[in-house]
DNA sequence: TTTCAAGTGTTGCAATTGCAACAAAATAAT
DNA sequence: ATTATTTTGTTGCAATTGCAACACTTGAAA
């Protein structure tokens, strides 16, 4: 979802000024908010790619969350709060950054405002969604049952009985946070004992 | 943080009756929202204390989150958007239950309603962002990790040493997903390791 | 004060998982 | 079209974990 969804072009040009809006244009490659990590940001893609990247003590990189067009990210909202976390562009990207207190104490209430704060409140209850069915996949014990749970999830409906996955299984185990490896034997089983069957990215549920 | 904050007693009234607010009273051990499921809920407790629990296939309950005065659950905001979820009264709870699309799409423009939805956002980043901590414990693959991880990102600052577990272990095994008895175990290595001390439910780090 | 429920602490054992190390297949880049 | 890189698929083995079954402690309720 547009977080300028029913603003005009001319309101949310006067809207990003009176916000004191920042508009950057960053190559591939680049760490975004490097050198802001004591400000409270807001960050929305205009065009691009962002990915939200985590390195732990050992070097190992894990991507958190991946941003295209429209996508907001921010230290409140995504968790680059602190420095083992970096917002990464994979190619060139365009994004607006705003203050994120200048946002919540705007006194300038027009109705642009007010509808871009609709907006964002939208956007960001689906984030809690999101991270909410991620916490129920982790909190399953087996790799069996994280699998399970992801599909029971995704799946678009009670009854759908078909899956396409939106990952490569690569990055379903790390969504998982769960070993490849172990991943694969376990959809193997999984394929054995009839529960599934598989063609590439398609998944049938067998019960 | 006060849903209403800043919002004079005679505004909120006015704002609660044009967003149609239903304000109800329920005793211990209600199950809140049973006959709401297909409604998109907002709830804003007044007084009292919730659990949100699930039980899952095997009967097993887990405690999701406990929410106190002030605190909002809802569909959008909390993962009770299916059946195996649950939203308890364990005391006399007074709550104010909201159409969360209305709040989204409400016309009436004042100021007192955006002062509403600006609270509203500070709570649910909030919200975020306590999930973004307990997906970063999660993500962690040995108890180790994520005991380790978890004293991280609850501890006070970056050179505390001393942490205050506000959950018994039993409560800790559940936010960690991990099996009690494995979880205390690991905790005893630890000890043994001279990594950390414990006294209670304060932690020592010595490191 | 006694009784009951909940939390803590421990252990052996079996099951699950991560790790390492491959080869083969599929994609992307030159 | 060829090369390089990423992804998929597999396996043995060691380490970690969950499970079950205890006893003991603490705290709340009767």
């Amino acid at each position: 979802m547009n977080p300028f969804e029913n603003i005009s072009p001319k309101n949310k040009e006067k809207l990003m000024r009176s916000l004191e809006a920042n508009i950057h244009t960053f190559k591939s490659g680049m760490n975004i908010l490097s050198n802001a990590n004591n400000e409270n940001l807001l960050g929305i893609i205009i065009y691009g790619y962002i990915q939200i990247i985590k390195t732990d003590y050992n070097g190992n990189i894990t991507i958190i969350e991946k941003l295209e067009d429209n996508s907001i990210f921010g230290n409140m909202i995504s968790n680059i709060s602190n420095n083992e976390y970096q917002v990464i562009t994979k190619e060139e990207t365009k994004v607006i950054l705003l203050d994120y207190d200048r946002i919540l104490n705007n006194l300038k209430q027009n109705s642009a405002y007010y509808q871009f704060i609709q907006n964002l409140l939208k956007i960001i209850s689906n984030k809690i969604h999101e991270k909410n069915e991620r916490i129920e996949v982790l909190t399953e014990k087996t790799i069996r049952n994280k699998l399970l749970k992801y599909f029971d999830v995704i799946k678009p409906n009670t009854y759908s009985k078909i899956i396409y996955l939106p990952f490569t299984y690569t990055e379903l185990a790390e969504y998982l946070s769960v070993d490849r490896s172990a991943l694969m034997r376990e959809l193997k089983n999984l394929r054995d004992e009839g529960i599934i069957e598989t063609k590439d990215k398609k998944i049938y549920l067998k019960c």
